[in-house]
RNA sequence: GCGCUUGUAGCUCAGCUGGAUAGAGCAACGGCCUUCUAAGCCGUGGGCCACAGGUUCGAUUCCUGUCAGGCGCACCA
């Protein structure tokens, strides 16, 4: 299906064309949705942009292109007000014929540049650490970012950038050989290997000489002894078997989980090509790459004075690598706003080896308590699963005070998906590239906008299409959708706007457009239907209006699905 | 000090490449279940969109500056 905005812009940009054959009118030719149904229902401000270059008047041009605009597929009439706006009201009969249409909301996309693979960044938790709720919001925007590109259809990779390779594998083989309590290991891997971490942390000042035996297996490990290669590829794939449990509960996957260790191999051919390039130079035995003053960077370190790597040459190398083995349409990386600073240098390093494919860096504010960060040291980090395990019991004792007829497997099931939804959209419908203040409160909230909300208008709209087959009114796809009410356009318009919220999140990046639009869809539907009966109305009307919460429904599990969130049939 | 980022209702936040009288949720108050799920709906009150300039027919949105908070600033990731 075509967008409606499409559709318009074509048919206005023929009448202009014919009207002003001088105008270069490419690109410049927009319509947009109206914010108040008094100005109709599009509207274009061509006429006030295009009027001053030409010198003219813009009420003129205005006056000139609506009269023009006549025998539209859609608009019924074009109106000029205010100092130029014209105003485009689009007939009830291709409105609902539109909505009608749009049974699997097969939207056309073919307008945008969907050449290539769009590659995703995200979650990129630390090997041998437990999942936090610091991690969640990269793993819950990044995985939405990917279904929202997919949707798109964009061809589209989504890559764990695991912490796999960094020094703490140095520290944690020397705890497993000193400290491992066998019995806990088996029982809770990655707990214990977080506790012997610790206890390294803790006792590294009283024993200095630990802090160089870890040196001493991590070299060791990095020129691939074998005893220190097994601990490691144990370590990792323990964590990997925790982390999938984690991913499989909230609904997130990956299409590839190369972490750092992947790119070690091509690191010192990197920092071997910055050097021939001269972008980067040896200062104080390091290599280092240094950035034009109006770049205000501060200096990039690709290779320490000891010969090690670091995270930005890794990052470089991930590049590489994906150059070599994609067709590169974009690179997005999810990742908390403090980064900032890194990813501009490795993209400003990137671009001057000539490795230009677009990159971009979502930010985000990441999370603590009001009264300070979280740490492991202190003690006062909530685990993923903590959280998610508390959501799920507060959506349990829910359901149990509003529908304790549930049968109780079905009230464990919608417990489930509707505890982790909540906690999801919590971070999803927000924009805020500021510090996040976790409160348990407001993160388990179910009221409002949250995803308990669109879940349940989902679950009455299903509720109301069983209903109306026991009284066997099956639903009608041959059905017109009328509009006996304004509640009744309202919502229909609102149903037209799905692939345009859908386009918005993928260019600002930002799901929470999304969630945004499905909040305002389901405030229109519920008033829609808590002011119209439906199954108590004459098959014309009935049909109607079944047909039309139908579609609602669809875009409601639709938009819910590109956030990663679940729907249920009842709750 | 330099850089990035944020500042919108009591609180949490939307506000789409600049558009017409600035929106929601929570909290407060008042209504609506013998009718399709009240996790809902309807209504009331609440705002110098931090401040000052500039660009524009038009600025919460773009630019400059000021103030305030957060974050980052060679060998961690």
């Amino acid at each position: 299906m075509k967008l409606i905005e499409r559709t318009l812009e074509s048919e206005l940009l023929a009448v202009v064309k014919e009207l002003y054959p001088e105008i270069d009118t490419a690109g410049k030719l927009f319509v947009q949705k109206t914010g108040d149904a008094k100005f109709g229902d599009y509207q274009t401000n061509f006429a006030m942009v295009t009027a001053k270059a030409l010198g003219r008047n813009p009420l003129e041009m205005a006056n000139e292109i609506a009269a023009k605009y006549v025998n539209s597929s859609a608009v019924e009439r074009a109106v000029v007000a205010g100092p130029g706006f014209i105003n485009l009201f689009l007939s009830d009969k291709f409105l609902g014929e539109y909505v009608k249409s749009a049974r699997t909301l097969g939207y056309d996309f073919d307008f945008m540049p969907r050449r290539g693979d769009v590659l995703v960044d995200y979650s990129s938790p630390n090997i041998a650490k437990r999942m936090h709720i610091g991690h969640l919001r990269s793993t819950v925007i990044g995985d939405s970012i990917k279904r929202i590109y997919k949707f798109l259809g964009y061809k589209v990779t989504g890559d764990n950038h695991l912490g796999d390779w960094g020094t703490q594998f140095g520290k944690l083989i020397v705890g497993y050989r000193r400290w491992l309590n066998r019995a806990d290991y088996e029982k809770s891997p990655i707990e214990e290997l977080e506790r012997i971490y610790v206890e390294f942390e803790r006792r590294i000042e009283a024993e200095p000489e630990i802090a160089e035996e870890a040196r001493v297996e991590l070299k060791k490990l990095q020129d691939g002894d074998p005893e220190n290669t097994r601990l490691w590829t144990e370590f990792v794939e323990m964590s990997l078997a925790e982390y999938g449990k984690i991913y499989g509960r909230m609904n997130v996957s990956f299409d590839t989980n190369f972490g750092e260790s992947y790119y070690h191999g091509r690191m010192p051919g990197v920092v071997k090509g910055l050097l021939d390039k001269g972008i980067a130079r040896i200062s104080e035995d390091a290599a280092v790459v240094f950035f034009e003053e109006s770049e205000h960077l501060p200096p990039c370190i690709v290779r320490k004075q000891d010969g090690a790597f670091l995270y930005a040459t890794s990052d470089l190398a991930c590049i590489q690598f994906r150059r070599e083995h994609y067709e590169i349409n974009r690179i997005i990386y999810v990742t908390d706003d403090r980064q900032a600073d890194h990813f501009r240098q490795v993209f400003r390093i990137a671009d001057r080896m000539g490795w230009n494919e677009p990159k971009v860096h979502v930010p985000f504010g990441f999370m603590k308590f009001a009264d300070g960060m979280f740490s492991s040291r202190k003690g006062n980090v909530i685990l993923l699963d903590d959280l998610l395990d508390e959501a799920v019991k507060r959506a349990r004792a829910v359901i149990e005070e509003k529908n304790p007829g549930l049968p109780d497997s079905e009230k464990d099931s919608v417990a489930e998906k509707v505890g982790i939804g909540a906690v999801k959209y919590a971070d999803l419908s927000k924009n805020r590239v500021s510090v996040v203040i976790f409160d348990w409160d407001k993160m388990l909230s179910f009221d409002g906008n949250t995803a308990p909300y669109l879940m349940y208008t989902f679950a009455r709209i299903r509720s109301m299409i069983r209903k109306a087959e026991e009284a066997g009114k099956n639903l009608r796809e041959d059905a017109d959708i009328m509009f006996h009410d304004e509640l009744e356009r309202a919502l229909t318009m609102r149903v037209t706007q799905f692939p345009v919220a859908v386009m918005k999140a993928a260019e600002a990046y930002s799901p929470n457009l999304i969630a945004d639009y499905l909040f305002e869809l389901c405030q229109n539907y519920n008033s829609f239907y808590n002011a119209l009966p439906v199954l108590k109305e004459k098959d014309e009307l009935l049909y109607s209006r079944l047909l039309l919460s139908e579609r609602v429904s669809r875009v409601i599990k639709t938009g819910l699905d590109l956030l990663g969130v679940d729907t249920v049939e009842r709750m």
